[in-house]
Formats: C-alpha cells, sequence, structure tokens
RNA sequence: GCGCCCGUAGCUCAGUGGAUAGAGCAACCGCCUUCUAAGCGGUCGGUCGGACGUUCGAGUCGUCUCGGGCGCGCCA
C-alpha cells in the first residue's frame, strides 16, 4: 500500500472517530503539494466537513489533527493552514517503506496487473491505402499506440486495430489512377483527370509491378496489387514509429460477407430509413444529426458511414469497450455512427471516440494547410529521417489531443538537441552511467546483491535521510516524484491522455538531475552509497517505465 | 447560420475545483581537479481573450461574448 492511502486511511479513521462513519466525502481529496512550506501531502476534508458540520474549518481541522499519530514513521509533521487545509510531512520511514516496493516490483512498477480490466479495442490511424501518410496520421499513430500501452499498463486487455478503406470510390480512384500510369508507361494513349492521386506517389509502386508483371488487361487488377503495395509500406513505416496492430481490417472483407447488407436490412426493420431521390437515407436528423445521411446511393452502392456502423457492430461483437480515434474533421460523423448503433440496440456509450485536432504547418512564419499541391505537406518519413523515432513520438505525443497542432518544420529540424525527450533519456542515461561507475571502484558492492538486499530492508534506505538539508531536500523530492508515477498513469489512462506521462516524465527528469547534481552516489560511505544506488535504481525502472509507455527508448548511454 | 475543439509568459506548451499559475525555447548572469555540462543555479517575463454567475475557494464548472481552427457531399 502506497505511503498516501495509509494516510487517507488514517484520516478516515479520525474523521469517523470524530464525526461517525457515514460520513460520505465525495469532495474531500489527499493531495500531493506544490510547495513544500505546504507540506508534502495536504488534505481538504475539513473544508469539506464545514458545511455539513456547521463548524469553522481550522476547529475541524485542529481535531483531526489530534487524533491522528504523528510519530514520524508515516507521518512526522502536521499543520493546519489558511482556509482550513491540513498540511502533512510524510515521515522518512515510510518513503524507505516505498522505495522498497519499487525496487521489488522493478519493472512492473506503476503497472496494474495485465488483463485484470475490462477489454478494450482500439482502432486508430485507418488511412486510405492511397499514399504517404502526413504528419497528422502521425499524430494519431503515436497517440493511438501509446494509449494502447497506457491502457495495457492501467490492467486493461487491449487490442489494436487498422481499418483498411479498400473499397469505393477511393480505391476505384486509385485503380484508375494506376491504369494511367500504367497505359502511359508502355506509352499508349491515357486520359488523366484532375481528381486523381498524385503521379510521383503511385508511380514507383506500378514501376515496381511491372517488373515481375509487365501484362496487365483488367485495371480492377492492377488497383488491387498497387493498393497491396501501398498498404505494405504504409505497415512498415508504422512498424518504424513503433506503431504495430493487432489486426488490419478490411472494409471489402466487410461486404463480402453481407455485413453492410445485414445493417442495412435491420436499420430498415427498424423504420429508420427512408427512399428520397433513388436514395435510401437515415433519419439522423432525428437523432441530433445537423442532417440526414444517405446510406444506399441511388446506383445502389452503400456508402462508407453505414460501413463504418457495419464496422463498429463488428468490433462489438468481439469486444465490450471501443475506442475508436479520428481526426478532428470527421467529427461531423459521430452522431450518426453513435445513433446508428444506439438504434440497433448496441449500447453507444461504450463506443468513445477521441478526435485528434489537426496539425497545421508553420514555414518562415507563415501558416499554411497541409496541401500536397501547395508544396506544405510533411511527410511521417520526412519527419522521422530528420529527426529519428525518439524525438518523432515524443514531438507527436506531448500536446495535448484536444490542441491544433502547429509545425513549424524549421524548429522539428533544430530540435534533435533541443528536444525535452534527450532530457528525459539523458536522465536515464545518467542512471545507468553511476552502475557501470560502480562496477570499477574497489568499492564492494554488487549490484545483484544490493537489489536483492534493499528488497527486504528499509534501513539501508534511512541513511538516504542522513543528510543536510539541500541534500535531503533533493532527495525527498525525487523519492516522492517517483512515488507519483502510479498515480500518473492511473489519470493519464483515465482521461486518455498519454501526454500527461510525457509531462510527468520531465519533472521526473528534473527532480534526478537535481539530485545528481547536489548529492553524490558513489562516496566512502558505504551506506549511503547503497542508499542512493538504490534510489537511482529505482528512478531509472519509472523513467524506464514511462518510456516504455510512450514507446520510447530508454538508452543505457548517450 | 448551426455543431465540435482551442484561446495561459515574446514562441511552443503543462496545469484530476485548492493555497503565491508552472516548464522548455529565446534573452541576460553565474557553475566542470570528483559518478556524462545533452546538466545545475539565478535574472527577465502573466489583467490565464473579456463579462457575469455557481462555490469557503475558479485558469479549471455554467451562461453570454470576442478571436482562431474544423465540420455541415449520393467523398472518406
Amino acid at each position: 500500500m502506497s505511503y498516501k492511502l495509509k494516510i487517507q486511511e488514517q484520516i478516515k479513521k479520525a474523521v469517523s472517530e470524530l464525526f461517525g462513519e457515514d460520513n460520505e466525502l465525495p469532495n474531500a481529496s489527499i493531495e500531493r503539494t506544490k510547495t513544500r512550506e505546504h507540506g508534502d501531502v495536504a488534505t481538504n476534508i475539513a473544508m469539506v466537513l464545514s458545511k455539513p458540520q456547521k463548524r469553522n474549518p481550522i476547529d475541524i481541522a485542529e481535531d483531526i489533527k489530534k487524533n491522528i499519530k504523528i510519530d514520524g514513521g508515516l507521518i512526522s509533521h502536521i499543520e493546519i493552514a489558511k482556509p482550513g487545509f491540513i498540511n502533512i510531512v510524510v515521515g522518512d520511514y515510510a518513503l524507505a517503506e516505498s522505495l522498497i516496493e519499487i525496487c521489488k516490483q522493478s519493472s512492473g512498477f506503476g503497472f496494474s496487473p495485465p488483463n485484470s480490466k475490462e477489454k478494450v479495442l482500439i482502432e486508430y490511424v485507418s488511412a486510405n491505402p492511397t499514399g504517404d501518410m502526413h504528419i497528422g496520421h502521425g499524430r494519431q499513430a503515436v497517440l493511438g499506440s501509446s494509449l494502447v500501452n497506457l491502457l495495457k499498463a492501467n490492467g486493461h486487455e487491449v487490442s489494436s486495430e487498422f481499418y483498411i478503406n479498400d473499397y469505393g470510390e477511393q480505391i476505384q480512384k486509385l485503380s484508375e489512377t494506376s491504369w494511367a500510369i500504367y497505359k502511359k508507361l508502355n506509352n499508349e494513349h491515357y486520359e488523366w483527370k484532375e481528381d486523381f492521386y498524385p503521379e510521383d506517389i503511385i508511380l514507383p509502386f506500378v514501376k515496381k509491378i511491372l517488373e515481375k508483371t509487365p501484362l496487365f488487361t483488367a485495371k480492377e487488377k492492377l488497383g488491387e496489387i498497387v493498393k497491396d503495395l501501398i498498404l505494405e509500406s504504409q505497415k512498415e513505416l508504422l512498424e518504424k514509429c513503433n506503431v504495430k496492430f493487432d489486426k488490419w481490417f478490411s472494409e471489402t472483407g466487410l461486404h463480402k460477407d453481407k455485413k453492410v447488407d445485414e445493417t442495412i436490412n435491420k436499420l430498415k426493420e427498424n423504420n429508420l430509413l427512408y427512399e428520397d431521390e433513388g436514395a435510401l437515407w437515415l433519419k439522423a436528423k432525428d437523432m441530433g444529426d445537423v442532417r440526414d445521411r444517405v446510406f444506399i446511393r441511388s446506383d445502389k452502392r452503400p456508402t462508407y458511414l453505414v460501413a463504418d456502423i457495419a464496422y463498429h457492430i463488428d468490433k462489438f461483437n468481439r469486444s465490450g469497450n471501443l475506442i475508436t480515434i479520428w481526426g478532428a474533421d470527421h467529427h461531423g460523423q459521430e452522431v450518426s455512427l453513435k445513433g446508428g448503433l444506439k438504434a440497433l440496440g448496441y449500447d453507444d456509450k461504450k463506443l468513445e471516440i477521441i478526435f485528434v485536432q489537426l496539425v497545421s504547418l508553420k514555414k518562415d512564419g507563415q501558416e499554411y494547410k497541409m496541401s500536397k499541391r501547395a508544396g506544405t505537406f510533411v511527410t511521417i518519413k520526412e519527419l522521422l529521417d530528420e529527426v529519428g523515432v525518439d524525438a518523432f513520438r515524443y514531438f507527436m505525443i506531448e500536446s495535448h489531443t484536444d490542441n491544433r497542432m502547429i509545425f513549424d518544420i524549421d524548429l522539428a529540424k533544430k530540435q534533435d538537441k533541443d528536444n525535452p525527450v534527450y532530457y528525459i533519456q539523458y536522465a536515464h542515461a545518467r542512471c545507468c552511467s553511476i552502475f557501470r561507475q560502480i562496477s570499477q571502484t574497489d568499492l564492494k558492492i554488487n549490484t545483484e546483491e544490493l537489489l536483492n538486499q534493499l528488497n527486504q530492508d528499509p534501513t539501508i534506505f534511512m541513511n538516504l535521510f542522513k543528510a543536510n538539508n539541500q541534500e535531503y531536500s533533493a532527495t525527498k523530492s525525487l523519492i516522492l516524484k517517483i512515488l507519483d508515477f502510479p498515480d500518473e498513469v492511473v489519470q493519464a489512462g483515465k482521461n486518455r491522455a498519454p501526454n500527461r506521462i510525457a509531462n510527468y516524465l520531465k519533472e521526473l527528469a528534473t527532480d534526478l538531475h537535481g539530485f545528481y547534481t547536489s548529492c553524490r552516489v558513489i562516496s566512502k560511505n558505504n551506506d549511503l552509497t547503497k542508499a542512493r544506488l538504490g534510489l537511482i535504481y529505482a528512478t531509472k525502472i519509472t523513467i524506464s517505465n514511462g518510456l516504455k509507455i510512450l514507446g520510447i527508448t530508454a538508452p543505457e548511454s548517450m
């Protein structure tokens, strides 16, 4: 049990002794303080109790304080502050005990037991197989893969999926484009339409195919192979970014298996469709949408939206909880998708759609929309080649998904050194470096033996606190920060916000660097050296576990 | 016009209703005979777009308003 929970229990006990057991206080909390002047943790419980008890919060706080044991073990000091805060200074012994727990849990520190929570299926990226993925897809890819890791860290059974839009207009257009390029390469007459995909992107794929199979009679066949090649290249690129999917789900398969027809029939049975101008429409406006939506075109082909409902039904049949990540430009589809699902008896609250705001570009101080034609288009590959996968992922995960990302190309290129990811990685490398050093000294400290010792005996860690003020302060800050990690993982998971982990790691790195600067780890004092080594080990583990969630490497040296 | 998202330091952004709003970059001043200076310490920088409300307490919640982005196709 964490020191925080232990303190919480003590307070609960004190409160129930004073005011009775049945005090439900949803607004009461115990949280880490921002400044040392307010202790290490604080609770607002006296202020929350003030109204129902009709008493001054300060008086209540004083009473609670009297009922709490202050012996330097769990709690070493309590102070009542202004409006009614109870500020608590955590005892050194409780911290030493907590450090032991971390060493024991090691690479599992901060993580809930695997598959201890419900199943979640996350669908993301799902880019069209029609060419290069831009950094907008990159943002979704990094978010999605980090979220997969994050929810796993929270104990969920998670699977991930990429929905391949290999059906309909887009793929038709891909066939037409490929066919025209094919004809051109054979010096035959060809027609180039305005809305075709860019020649420079499709051309290499067609060329590659023609090396093996020079003759084609059907453009659909050619288009099919081009699509497969593009998919393969997307897969490779995403894997380079540490983005992997458990399943690549084909939209065409959905049509072949009559899943789309089934969905249409069910919607018909439920009287949710009507005919107009030769097309079948969903009564979406009744569901709160801005207008009704076409589900079957007048030429009898189903639209993307009805296929997406069929796809989500398929996902629901495989997993109780769904997360779908979309670019913000798709938010208009949410109401009809959820409305359709709800009307067919699925719980739309079990489908969570995360909208990732768009990425726009900044070049020479001016903002642009990403556009191939205007030359303001940055692909994942370009950026990846420029800054490497770690910096790429950090860049993409750093800011919250609700924020529009304005991507400064020049800054990103410059950022190879300035990127905060190196600050975090350097902290990890420093920890590793100390362990390398210790093996070279004549100190009789064997790392493995030390860790075995640290697993059981808190008295070794008590040596950490025999220090001057500056050392003590740096040490305690670092310990408290490490101990925040499990809470951060939970909070980040609940909020679907892996960027919080990035933020947390930055703060942890700051505390490590601070500790490193003011506390020398390897010294003549053997006990102190052991204790500090243990703390460095705990730090290293925490950074590494956090970076693992973000899909970023934790280098041993830099 | 309607719907979704965002307005926090010069720039990029953090900030589960808590106390004196924080980092990084940029600018300026310091710190390497000792475990990696990709580091540390300090200075400068703010009407949290604005107004009203809820609350013991609001950057955070609500209403309104101003500014920006996106969407409102028989495209996906």
